[in-house]
DNA sequence: CCGGCTAGGCTAACCGCGTTAGCTTTGGGG
DNA sequence: CCCCAAAGCTAACGCGGTTAGCCTAGCCGG
């Protein structure tokens, strides 16, 4: 029988055809495996496990989530570059909804994760360099901001009533505006 | 051998014991078995399986949550009841990590668990009773919180860097009382 | 007080998934 | 050309959910 001439970053390819398909639910190794075709336990030729393979997913997703970040941002500071994330942010979510579920939301043990994790970091960090805030001030937005953004696509399918989600995000932004006032004050 | 005694309501309590010691990832039957002091599939006799037994346990603690929420924010009215459920959900939060994880965030098949996440979102929404907005605005605004106070509490564990999280909170919540004007104005 | 019926317990067994062990074979490099 | 490491495979285990079917505790009517 022929070799399939796998390798980890085929194997990663292949979760995230699985993850796109069925959701991060469906990310198993015999689903991998069939997608690769191959036996299960010819996957831990490449990955260790499915923790291991969980986390190079998260490093993928996550930097090609940044990539995105990052050049939504450029060239953009204060408000508008606020504006910019929060929609590519919202975009993003939109294109890719279960691979955002990947997104690191607390420390994560692998050290790669970890790494991809504070990279993403720096974009939203960086939104509030345009801003006159001390050190301490810029931590506190970017976490305020990180967690209406991250709440907002987390709930987004779950919203019920007719209104438009569109508008409703809208608001959101126009409030996180306040966050250059409200970072200035509270501390 | 004697008889346990079991009902569906002493399961859930036992699931929640199992929730609280390990984590929503503990919840298994065969642990929640194991704390009944029953067989695993003894279990089938009370609840349907793990589905049914995950929505009995997420009916529980979002009412529970709805109890707390609502007193906080009694008696309250504008940005004095915004700030009360901001840190009454904080709390919560604090208080009863593993249990939040429970909290509905998107539409969940189970009839009972939807009815108990509009009794809650009842009580958001009442937060902007006392502005003066449209019926639409208060939907828009209730949204836009909820993300708010949902992406904190799930991030809030996962924030690097030493940085009070009450400073962050305390930041979010004073920008989150831009909400009123915001909705205001982008709609 | 007794017989029986039901509800609530049990064991056995199946399936799917992750994982490990150990065998086989491919195919590139000396 | 041969060899051997890498890459595939099958077999087997453990564990979790689930189903089937048995057995008995304990209430209820006679």
């Amino acid at each position: 029988m022929p070799r399939a001439g796998l390798n980890p970053a085929a194997v990663v390819d292949a979760a995230l055809r699985v993850v796109d398909a069925g959701g991060p639910e469906a990310l198993t190794l015999a689903a991998v495996a069939g997608e690769c075709g191959v036996a299960t336990p010819s996957l831990y030729k490449h990955v260790a496990g499915l923790p291991e393979l969980r986390a190079l997913l998260a490093v993928r997703i996550i930097d090609e989530f940044t990539a995105e970040a990052t050049a939504a941002i450029l060239g953009r500071s204060g408000d508008a570059a606020l504006e910019a994330l929060a929609f590519a942010y919202r975009d993003y979510v939109t294109r890719r909804p279960h691979r955002y579920a990947f997104m690191p939301q607390r420390i994560d043990p692998d050290p790669g994760v970890t790494a991809a994790a504070d990279r993403f970091l720096a974009v939203v960090f960086a939104v509030f360099k345009g801003y006159d805030l001390t050190d301490d001030q810029v931590v506190h937005a970017t976490r305020v901001l990180r967690a209406a953004l991250h709440g907002f696509a987390v709930l987004r399918t779950g919203f019920q009533m007719g209104q438009d989600v569109d508008v409703t995000y809208r608001v959101l932004v126009e409030t996180l505006k306040a966050i250059r006032g409200a970072a200035g004050s509270a501390s």
